[in-house]
RNA sequence: CGCGGAGUGGAGCAGUUGGUAGCUCGUUGGGCUCAUAACCCAAAGGUCAUUCGUUCGAGUCGGAUCUCCGCAACCA
C-alpha cells in the first residue's frame, strides 16, 4: 500500500449548477481539497486539481420551465456564479470545466459507447409514469398522491413523509404529476443498466481487504452496501436535456446524471491538456483522490469504480476523503428553504475575508461527524485565533524589529538553551503537519500550524526583548532574529490554509522565494534582510457585524418561508352523499404514548362515547405524548382498521398541516360529549 | 423494518493496538506592558448518552436501550 505515485489526480465533487454555492460546499470539499492540493504543490510534486458544474438532469429543467427559460440558461447562470465564488476563495483548480460542454458530451458518450460495445449493459423494459401534458417520464420523486399506507395526502412516488415508509411510484393512490398537476399514465420505457451485482466480488475484495485506511464513516458505507447486494443501476433516463444515449433506437433518452457527471472528471482533464490527459486518468503511478461529502460516498468509491473498471483502461481511487456535513446556526443548510450562508453574499459582507472564512471552516470541519456553524464562533475564531494569536505575532515581531533595527533582520550573536529548544519546537511542527494533511486531518493540521503563533507569543513573554533592551541589545537581536525566522515560517506553513494572508505576510516581510522544504529552517531571512512596513494581518470582527448576519438569517427564513407557502388547490367536487358517508367524530385522549422503533408515531387511546378505540398518529414530532391527555379531538371514526407497526388503528386524528409540515391536531373549542358528531 | 456514522468538562473537538481523560475557546486568579484591552502562567470544571457484560483493568472490546445525522430521488 505504500506505493510510491509520480503524479496525483485530485478532484472535487461537482457542485450542482442549480442554485449557487454555500458555506458546507466549502466546508465539506473545497477548502480540504484546496489545503491538500497547495500543501503538495509546495512540496514540488506533480498534482491536477479538477473541478467543474454538473449541469443536467431534471431539476435544472424543471426549474428553467418555472422560470420561463431555457436550461442552458439556468446552468449559465449558476456555472458562472460558482466558478467566480471558488475563483475569489482561492480555490486553486487547474481547470474549472462544465458538463455541457462539448467535450464532455464526446467523452461521455464514448465511455457509454465502449461498454455499450464492450456488453458492460444490460437492458431491461420496464413501464413508468409518464406525463402527458407535459410531454416527459416522471422521476419518482415527482409523482404525489395518496400514501397507501396512511392515507396522507401529498406522499411523494418514492417515500411517504408523513409516516415515513418508502413506497414504489405504482402504489400511490391517485397519482399526480409534480410538474403540470395532470394525471400521469404508464408507458413502456427501455433502459440500459450498469450490473454492479458482477462487480461486487473485486469491489469486495478492492475494498474492504485493500483499503482499511479509508475513513471509518466511507468504510462503514461501502460495506453496508456490498453486504446487502448491489443491484443493477438505470444508466439512462428519459428526458431532453443530457446527454443523448449514443445508440440505436435511444431517441429521447439521456444518460442518467450520475453517471455523466463523474465522467465530467475525466473530460474537465482532457479540455485543459487534450494531448496528455491520458497520464492522469491512465497510468498505474498516478494516485487518484476524489474530496466528496458523505451524499456521494457510494457513487465515488461503488459505482464509478464499477464504471472505471468495466471500461478497462482507467486507474481506481486511492482514497476518498468525505466530510460529513455542516449544520448552521444548529439547522441543516437548505438551499430550498435559503438557510445557508452564500459564499458570494459573504463576499459583500466580509470583502477580504475570504481566509477568514476557510480558518474557522477548517476549523471547525465535519471530518468525522456533522458540526455545527455559527456567527458566534466565527467571529470568537477570528478575535481569539486568527487576531489574537497569528496576527498579534506578527505584529510584535515587526513592530520591535522595526523599533529597534530599523526594520533589518539582526544576526544572531549567541544562542541560548532556551533558545534552541524554541528552535527545535518550531522544526517539529512542519513533521506533525505534513503527517497530518497526509492522512487527511486537516483540522488538526492547521490546529498545528497556529502552534507556530503560539511559540512565538510565548517566546516573545519568556525573553522579554523590550526590558532586555535597556540593558544588552546583543541579545535582543538573537531574540528578534528568531522571531522574525519563526514569521516566515508561519508565511509557508499557512500557505495552504490561508493562502491570501500568506501572500500578504510574504510581501511585509519581503520573502519571495519559498517551498514547503524550507518550513522549519531559521535561515530563511538573511541577516541585514530589509523588512517592509507592518500592517495588520488580521481585524477584529466586532458584536455588530455577527448580530447583523444572525439577523439577515432569520429574516431570509421567515421571509421565504411566507413566500413559499402557498395553500394547495381545493379537491374536486363531491356529493353530500359522499360527505355523509365521513364519520368524524369528538372524542376524549385517555391515554398516548410513544411507538416504540417508530419516530413519528404516537398510539392514543380514546373514548368516543361508546367503547375506548385505539389510533396510532404521525405526530411524534410534534407533540409530547401526555401533551394531549385530557383534549378533545378530531378523528374519522369509520376508516377502515390497518396496522402500523404491528399496532391496530382504528380511525384517523385530524391535524393541520402548516407550511413547515409541522401539525397541528384540531381540537374541539368547547367541552362536548366524546362521540359527538362532527358535521 | 433495515444499513452507515455519531453521542466525551459551559461551547466546539482529540483520544492510535484497552492501563488513572487531552486540545482550542470560555470562566476565575495572577503576571507582563512590545503588541489589534492583545500576550504569558496557574486553577476550577467531566460518574466519557444509559445499562449489562468480558477483563486484574474499558471512553477504548461485546450485547441491549435512548438520542442526533445520513442512506441507492441529482442537495457537500
Amino acid at each position: 500500500m505504500e506505493k510510491h505515485f509520480k503524479r496525483t489526480t485530485v478532484t472535487s465533487a461537482l457542485p450542482y449548477a442549480n442554485g449557487p454555492v454555500h458555506i458546507g460546499h466549502l466546508a465539506g470539499v473545497y477548502v480540504p481539497a484546496d489545503i491538500y492540493v497547495r500543501y503538495l504543490r509546495l512540496k514540488g510534486e506533480d498534482v491536477l486539481f479538477i473541478g467543474g458544474s454538473d449541469e443536467h438532469g431534471v431539476p435544472i429543467t424543471i426549474r428553467a420551465k418555472k422560470e420561463g427559460v431555457t436550461p442552458q440558461d439556468i446552468v449559465d447562470r449558476y456555472h458562472g456564479i460558482i466558478k467566480k465564488s471558488f475563483k475569489e476563495f482561492g480555490i486553486s483548480f487547474d481547470v474549472y470545466g462544465r458538463t455541457t460542454s462539448k467535450t464532455h458530451h464526446e467523452v461521455a458518450s464514448d465511455f457509454f459507447k465502449k461498454l455499450y460495445d464492450k456488453g458492460e449493459f444490460i437492458e431491461r423494459n420496464s413501464e413508468q409514469y409518464y406525463d402527458e401534458e407535459a410531454q416527459q417520464f416522471l422521476a419518482d420523486r415527482y409523482i404525489t398522491g395518496e400514501c397507501p399506507i396512511c392515507h396522507s395526502q401529498g406522499a411523494y412516488g418514492d417515500q411517504c413523509e408523513s409516516c415515513g415508509s418508502s413506497l414504489n411510484a405504482t402504489d400511490l393512490i391517485n397519482p399526480k404529476s409534480a410538474i403540470s398537476g395532470s394525471v400521469p399514465v404508464m408507458r413502456k420505457t427501455k433502459h440500459w443498466y450498469l450490473p454492479l451485482d458482477k462487480h461486487e466480488a473485486w469491489l469486495r475484495k478492492w475494498i474492504l481487504e485493500g483499503h482499511k485506511e479509508w475513513r471509518p464513516n466511507v468504510y462503514g458505507q461501502c460495506k453496508s452496501w456490498l453486504d446487502m447486494g448491489l443491484q443493477p443501476r438505470a444508466v439512462s433516463r428519459d428526458l431532453n436535456w443530457g446527454i443523448p444515449v449514443p445508440v440505436e433506437g435511444a431517441e429521447g433518452k439521456v444518460l442518467y446524471v450520475w453517471f455523466d457527471a463523474p465522467i465530467g472528471y475525466i473530460s474537465n482533464t482532457k479540455e485543459l491538456l487534450p494531448d496528455s490527459w491520458e497520464k492522469w486518468w491512465k497510468d498505474e503511478d498516478t494516485r487518484l483522490i476524489h474530496f466528496i461529502g458523505k451524499d456521494n460516498i457510494v457513487f465515488h468509491c461503488i459505482v464509478f469504480p464499477a464504471m472505471l473498471k468495466a471500461e478497462g483502461s482507467y486507474i481506481l481511487p486511492d482514497n476518498v476523503p468525505s466530510n460529513e456535513f455542516l449544520n448552521l446556526e444548529g439547522d441543516k443548510i437548505s438551499t430550498s428553504r435559503n438557510w445557508a450562508v452564500w459564499l458570494h453574499e459573504y463576499l459583500e459582507d466580509f470583502p477580504g475575508k475570504q481566509d477568514v472564512l476557510r480558518y474557522v471552516l477548517t476549523a471547525n470541519a465535519p471530518e468525522t461527524k456533522d458540526n455545527d456553524f455559527t456567527w458566534k464562533d466565527f467571529q470568537a475564531r477570528n478575535n481569539n485565533e486568527l487576531v489574537a494569536v497569528f496576527g498579534n505575532f506578527v505584529n510584535r515581531a515587526l513592530v520591535l524589529t522595526g523599533k529597534y533595527f530599523d526594520g533589518l533582520v539582526p544576526a544572531i550573536t549567541e544562542l541560548t538553551d532556551y533558545d534552541k529548544e524554541t528552535i527545535k519546537e518550531f522544526a517539529n511542527v512542519k513533521q506533525e503537519v505534513e503527517r497530518l494533511l497526509n492522512i487527511f486531518k486537516f483540522r488538526d493540521a492547521q490546529k498545528e500550524a497556529m502552534n507556530l503563533a503560539r511559540i512565538g507569543n510565548k517566546y516573545l513573554a519568556d525573553t522579554e526583548p523590550w526590558k532586555v533592551a535597556k540593558t544588552d541589545m546583543s541579545r535582543v537581536a538573537t531574540i528578534m532574529h528568531i522571531s522574525m525566522q519563526l514569521v516566515a515560517n508561519l508565511a509557508i506553513a499557512f500557505e495552504p490554509f490561508l493562502p491570501f494572508s500568506s501572500q500578504r505576510l510574504r510581501e511585509m516581510i519581503n520573502m519571495e522565494d519559498f517551498k514547503w522544504s524550507d518550513l522549519g529552517r531559521i535561515d530563511l531571512l538573511a541577516d541585514g534582510h530589509k523588512l517592509n512596513k507592518p500592517s495588520l494581518l488580521f481585524e477584529k470582527i466586532e458584536d455588530e457585524e455577527v448580530e447583523k448576519q444572525v439577523q439577515k438569517l432569520l429574516d431570509t427564513k421567515k421571509e421565504n418561508e411566507q413566500a413559499n407557502y402557498k395553500a394547495p388547490e381545493i379537491r374536486e367536487n363531491i356529493e353530500f352523499d359522499d360527505f355523509l358517508k365521513m364519520d368524524i367524530r369528538v372524542g376524549t385522549v385517555l391515554s398516548c404514548e410513544k411507538v416504540p422503533k417508530a419516530n413519528k408515531l404516537l398510539q392514543f387511546v380514546i373514548d368516543d362515547g361508546l367503547e375506548k378505540r385505539t389510533i396510532v398518529s404521525g405526530i411524534a414530532k410534534f407533540y409530547k405524548p401526555n401533551e394531549l391527555v385530557g383534549k378533545q379531538v378530531c378523528f374519522v371514526a369509520n376508516l377502515a382498521p390497518r396496522k402500523l407497526k404491528g399496532i391496530v388503528s382504528e380511525g384517523m386524528i385530524l391535524s393541520a398541516e402548516d407550511a413547515d409540515g409541522a401539525l397541528s391536531v384540531i381540537v374541539s373549542d368547547r367541552k362536548v360529549n366524546p362521540g359527538s358528531e362532527v358535521k
